[in-house]
DNA sequence: TGCCCGATGTTGACCGCATGAACATTCCAG
DNA sequence: CTGGAATGTTCATGCGGTCAACATCGGGCA
């Protein structure tokens, strides 16, 4: 990075992408909140204002963290999924790729806190950030989601498919394993000894499943 | 300042409580970050460091806001049951106010995201406030969250009460109506229309209510 | 080739916030 | 009545976000 030997160069020569990685370290050290521009901007070793030469200030900052934060949290997810062995039964195979999904979503989330966080934290105006954008701006659709909906689906389908599959289970499944995250590593969750943990994760999953079944 | 008619007391004689007032409408207008001591102390017409006579400091104010935000859900929650019309079956009664009680959660995350925020932030210590305490001190209970383990309770008892009911059942279900309310308030499901978002909800009721049956 | 402009950094300044220290004003118990 | 405790106030420090003005660098155009 940067040049250590020689080369002081005046113009760092990629403080963008020097400024992301700083940010995504001090996210995943103490969540969102930890994010400060100045902090970034003093661990690559430049003036705080530099940083508006590329961001149009802390907002956008924490904006791409929770990009890149997402990103992670797929990866997380599918790796998990890899992870899990097939089946014969494809109704059974989909049943795993759910759970293992979620065990990688709520897995994320404990090993991650600080970037799961920031994962879904939302720039809010009132400080000094984020002038509330007057376009709505579609979200960027998080994939995080799209697996589990996806998956949700495939299980639909494969199965005892019931013919009213409800539209909004991947949501219902979304909510129980982001709850169940928040819970464990920010809500009153934490602090929750291993075992017991495990447990309530399992349970959750199971709910989820049984749930995705019935629904 | 204080009083503009008449008694013009230096000692304002309920500090305290004003500020609490304070902070909490400050949250309720903007949730948990909004909640500045200086704003409060402006709105309450007093020094900045007048609030240090009574709170340790923000970290103390917010917790006091906190545990105000906590009684408002659970008396959301009951107020919601008890609008419920009761059963014959015990076990459609219990059914019944579990479905209530998670609809008076949601609905009070809905109608109250800024309140609801704070009922689950957690003050860090990373910034100026909270010196980290030593004692990891027990949580002192939420009520909400015990509202729900004991209708959980109640509807394992009654019904189909399968010998082996999971103890982790209720946090289970917790973790769906805290990702659901935190999806709509504060999340990636924030801006979904009435609609859509009641069938959200209602999905996520029926997947707790069948996984409470099934655990 | 050499100069000028635009991109990229830097300084300095302002404002809000959390806090701590020292000083002022009340109130009440002895 | 009076002095200390309780409760406010003022002043000052340090941090973070952001803006405006100024400094450098690098590369394209004359």
């Amino acid at each position: 990075m940067a040049a250590i030997s020689g080369g002081n160069t005046y113009h760092h020569g990629d403080l963008r992408n020097a400024l992301i990685c700083a940010a995504v370290a001090l996210a995943t050290e103490g969540g969102p909140e930890r994010v400060v521009l100045r902090e970034a901007a003093r661990r690559v070793g430049v003036s705080p204002t530099a940083a508006y030469r590329h961001f149009d200030g802390r907002g956008e900052l924490l904006r791409t963290v929770r990009t890149h934060a997402r990103r992670e949290l797929a990866d997380s997810m599918e790796r998990a999924a890899a992870r899990e062995p097939g089946a014969d039964d494809p109704a059974l195979a989909a049943e795993r790729r759910v759970a293992a999904l979620c065990r990688g979503y709520v897995g994320f989330a404990v090993e991650q806190p600080g970037l799961y966080r920031a994962a879904f934290c939302v720039p809010r105006p009132g400080a000094t950030d984020e002038p509330a954008p007057e376009r709505p701006q579609t979200e960027p659709e998080i994939r995080a989601f799209t697996l589990l909906r996806e998956a949700l689906e495939t299980l639909a389908r494969s199965g005892a498919a019931r013919p009213g599959t409800r539209p909004a289970t991947g949501a219902a499944a979304w909510s129980a394993v982001h709850g169940l995250s928040l819970l464990l590593v920010d809500g009153p969750l934490r602090r929750l000894p291993v075992q017991r943990r495990n447990a309530v994760v399992e349970t959750t999953l199971a709910m989820v499943v049984s749930g995705a079944r019935a629904l």
